[in-house]
DNA sequence: TCTTTAAATCGAAAAATTCCGATCTACATA
DNA sequence: TATGTAGATCGGAATTTTTCGATTTAAAGA
């Protein structure tokens, strides 16, 4: 969770990656099949079957996301919830607008 | 220039595309030495002195930017102008901001 | 304790990006 | 016409990114 203009840009070049930041914007529209509830975050697993890709790969653009500051994670048991980091992504946005 | 919103992103994956972008917001301050008026544009050579990278380099950062929609080009002879699109960096930056 | 499940990490192959020097094209000028 | 300059394009090397399957770690349940 750096918040490096860069290293934002960088996660935000891959659109698998971007589809997940907008898939969260309304989880109850793209995971309304989860098991736990939705205010947890959204489980790991869900952005697999959505977007098709392995595990493993899901798993490391979530980790990109997350070390980028876009994303924050709620470890509650075996499980992994992802949620946005509306602070950082709004600050972001922010920067981007008076900078570029 | 397709102003696609992930052709953008990858072109702004990268520092030294980012730095021309920002550089063409005031052209008085980063490129003051310029034998041309500045209002024709940023001549494609001086981006090249600026971040150190070789002609083809630069030509190449300059051409991906073009293609993404976020710089127009001005020919005059055989000098190359630059110029940034406002009307597509306002709406790429609006874009986002609805729906990332 | 053994098995299952979720997710991170590892190792390697494939693809994409970055970068350079060399070449090619176009214009300008001697 | 020959030379010089600006910039695009080509070909290839180096690096980075993407992706997968296999393994590891950790928790949950039988």
């Amino acid at each position: 969770m750096t918040t490096d203009k860069t290293e934002i840009l960088k996660a935000l070049a891959h659109p698998v990656r971007v589809s997940f930041l907008e898939w969260m914007r309304t989880p109850e529209e793209h995971f309304c099949n989860q098991a736990h509830p939705l205010e947890m975050g959204i489980c790991a697993n869900q952005f697999e079957k959505k977007c098709g890709l392995s595990q493993s790969t899901v798993s490391a653009h979530l980790a990109t996301l997350e070390k980028a500051g876009l994303l924050k994670t709620n470890r509650v048991g075996q499980w992994a919830f992802y949620s946005r980091d509306e602070e950082n992504i709004a600050s972001f946005l922010n920067e981007l607008k008076s900078t570029l």
